[in-house]
DNA sequence: TCTATCTGTTACATGTTGTAACGCTACAAT
DNA sequence: ATTGTAGCGTTACAACATGTAACAGATAGA
């Protein structure tokens, strides 16, 4: 159900990544317009920059429309959707499914402040309240139970 | 300086990540205990085996001693830290730094759920209170914003 | 018709990954 | 001492991935 099968995209090498990266910000582009962007920083032919879309086109990560001869590319997801497949391809290589420990690792290893997980959980709380208000009758989770956990409000 | 500079590990192909996650569950073994653990589901000569140990070991994930005249491996990293170091490299390729809203992300990807993220922010809230108990001096503040760094990466 | 644009196809050098054959050495049993 | 053998060192190679690009075919306008 849950199940959008679009799994486990490749890798991306360094020259698609800054396609994609430009992709992403700019919106649909078409293959003149992402060579001029990286010429600055990588020239290329105009056969090159072609090639690099096609696979990543092969590669589901774009997809085309034809626009009188020319092709205009765009992201077939957002950046974040595939971020987020990307750490989720992760989590099941490394962490087998449970992504808690990840991010609790992710609090050591500095990558995400205790600060900003907190308000994190914030935000989410805020946006299950929205959901709960207009399905709050699915009593199955909530386990608002915890123990004593202690509360402790910290400020932020 | 939690920076342990060990940075950009290159990925795992299929079989390695298999030894690696044999490694990490059973502890420091040799290439044989390696080769009959994944005979079953992956049978490989000796000298197969031995060459996956060996470049491991030159990508950074293994170290080796020597135990008589054999070769006892054993991971350089657990295997958490690898995964954060993992997750570091995407938020950096695709979040320009800022893991904040991969998380936020994971959580409506369905990686992680509501209650495993508030769980979270009230988990670090503990290991938070007893940190600042010992040393509460320390600016911990996590350079949330990060430049992205041009990667001006002339190539060779 | 001719030319400036675009796309289609094919190629190729590197680098990565999986797989493995050989060959050399030290130690143990004969 | 001789030799079998357990273990490591070295080299090879096919398949694929990635960056780069040439060349060819098609077509809308001038």
């Amino acid at each position: 159900m849950t199940n959008t099968r679009q799994a486990r995209l490749k890798n991306l090498g360094e020259v698609e990544q800054a396609v994609m990266d430009y992709i992403w910000s700019h919106g649909p582009s078409t293959s003149e317009s992402c060579r001029e962007a990286l010429a600055a920083t990588r020239p290329m032919k105009d056969s090159t920059i072609r090639t690099v879309l096609r696979r990543l086109e092969e590669k589901g990560y774009l997809t085309h429309q034809t626009e009188g001869r020319t092709f205009i590319y765009r992201a077939a997801d957002a950046r974040q959707s595939v971020a987020v497949r990307a750490v989720k391809g992760i989590i099941d290589r490394f962490c087998g499914g449970s992504a808690e420990e990840l991010v609790l690792g992710m609090v050591d290893g500095a990558v995400l402040s205790r600060q900003q997980l907190e308000r994190l959980a914030r935000r989410i709380s805020e946006k299950t309240l929205e959901q709960n208000t207009i399905d709050q009758k699915t009593g199955d989770e909530k386990m608002s139970g915890y123990k004593s956990a202690d509360k402790k409000e910290k400020k932020l």
